[in-house]
RNA sequence: CGGGGCGUAGUGUAACGGUAGCACGAGUCCUUUGGGAGGAUUUAGUUCGAGUUCAAAUCUCGGCGCCCCGACCA
């Protein structure tokens, strides 16, 4: 894409209604924009943002077999009375149609799976099943904070599994589990995020969230020195010695919790008395399980652990394009250079921001490119072209290298 | 929901109760091109309502909006 037709630009000084570090970089870069409190709309760069990090977790849930669907938005008030959260759902948004018909916008979709799935499935030859989907929830938070990292508005992937009995949930959540990694690590959080123990609500005694350490975040984790398990403080409180090894040694790190896993049980299949069959012909109730992982809040969050000073540093996977192509100079030379190197890469299929901009100094096209943080820079000049070459850096180093023009393109294979 | 803070051009930031100014941006013209270029010129503002006052961006009350801390978080 050519830069000069992105409608966004950059913004040089941050918004003072805005404090959060992941708000301040995603404004200043042209990623978000925010129509009102804890509502924010993705702009070109950060939907595509939105985009690859949507396209890693499909990819890795359809690899544990979950089934992609859309649910609606609006749910009928008769689904969630079923399982009394039209009450018990403080944040639950409500509105009434003009017929009088009453609807809790989504907030989370068990009401809406639980009458899906048991239409289809009635005999534990149906069961396990997988379903999944990713859209847009709504939460009516008392309090939104930290930019796009609690919302009212957000994107989110919720995965649903159906089981004939807890130890076949059992099995899958450990699958999850893993999986939940896999997406990290693709995402560049891996490192920095734990999986810990919280209450489990009314039905179990703990769930997991998978929590990333970060100074915005908003829940505090123990982590125990030794055997690294890691307990978030609400259940820690009582506790001084580690669950797991019985040590007393802890460090407290602030985390956001990218992800959660829950071991539903029947909570939700009862109500909807959603039983199979068995193979012995009795009736059980389905054992259900859910995850979720909230895709705007992994944006924010990676911001929040990739950036230095001068702008964000993406990790390559969701990187809102490959590489940035600059242009310093505008001579018939460096001008066909640049476009035949910008029309290589896009017949090859690698995303480039070609950086075309006529009026802006090349001063002013480091600092956004720096700001936008895309993980390679392709400079062409006057200079580069002297020598046949391009001028080649990585937004996470410093240093930078030169390539021979028709050298580019293995170069680009081999580091991307 | 409790507490705190803040609302001035598109953005950032000044102005004792007394002429709303500066920078960046944006527009036009000229010159510039390796780390946010230079000159000329133009553009645009006190969140809303009430009150106090000769006079309100400034003081008081209320609304609306935004941020932060806490509580809450299926």
């Amino acid at each position: 894409m050519r830069q000069s037709q992105l409608f966004t630009k950059t913004i040089r000084e941050a918004s003072k209604d805005e404090k959060s570090l992941n708000a301040q970089l995603l404004l200043r870069a042209g990623f978000i924009d925010k129509l009102s409190s804890g509502v924010y709309t993705f702009l070109p760069l950060g939907f595509r943002v939105l985009e690859k990090i949507e396209k890693i977790i499909s990819q890795e849930i359809e690899s544990i077999n979950g089934q992609r669907i859309l649910m609606p938005t609006l749910v009928s008030k008769k689904n969630w009375q079923q399982t009394g959260r039209w009450k018990a759902f403080e944040e639950l948004y409500k509105v009434k149609g003009k017929g009088g018909q009453e609807y809790g916008l989504g907030s989370t979709h068990e009401e809406v799976i639980v009458p899906v799935v048991q239409k289809y499935v009635s005999s534990y030859k149906n069961l396990p099943c997988y379903v999944y989907q990713i859209q847009t929830k709504f939460r009516d938070e008392i309090r939104v904070k930290s930019g796009i990292l609690r919302t009212r508005e957000f994107d989110m992937k919720d995965l649903y599994s159906f089981h004939k009995d807890e130890k076949d949930l059992d099995k899958y959540y450990e699958k999850v589990k893993k999986t939940y990694f896999d997406i990290l690590k693709r995402m560049g959080l891996k490192d920095k995020t734990y999986l810990t123990l919280a209450s489990g609500g009314t039905f179990s005694k703990f769930s997991h969230e998978f929590q990333t350490i970060t100074p915005a975040g908003e829940d505090i984790v123990h982590i125990c020195q030794n055997c690294g398990l890691a307990v978030n403080e609400e259940i820690k409180k009582d506790h001084s010695k580690c669950f797991q090894c019985g040590r007393r040694e802890f460090k407290k790190e602030k985390v956001i919790e990218v992800g959660n896993i829950f071991k539903l049980g029947t909570k939700y299949t009862k109500p909807f008395n959603f039983q199979f069959t068995d193979k012995d012909g009795s009736k059980k109730l389905v054992v259900m399980g859910c995850y979720g992982i909230g895709l705007s809040r992994l944006m924010g969050t990676i911001a929040e652990v990739h950036n230095d000073k001068s702008g964000i540093i993406w990790p390559k996977e969701v990187a809102p394009f490959d590489a940035h192509l600059i242009q310093i100079g505008n001579s018939n030379e460096i001008n066909k250079q640049t476009k035949k190197v910008y029309n290589a890469f896009e017949k090859q299929g690698i995303e480039v921001l070609y950086d075309d901009r006529e009026d802006k100094s090349p001063g002013e096209k480091f600092a956004d490119a720096d700001l936008i943080g895309i993980p390679l820079r392709i400079v062409i000049s006057e200079r580069t072209l002297a020598k046949n070459c391009v001028e080649i850096k990585k937004r996470s180093k410093t240093k930078t290298e030169l390539v021979k023009l028709n050298l580019l393109n293995s170069y680009i294979c081999k580091n991307s």
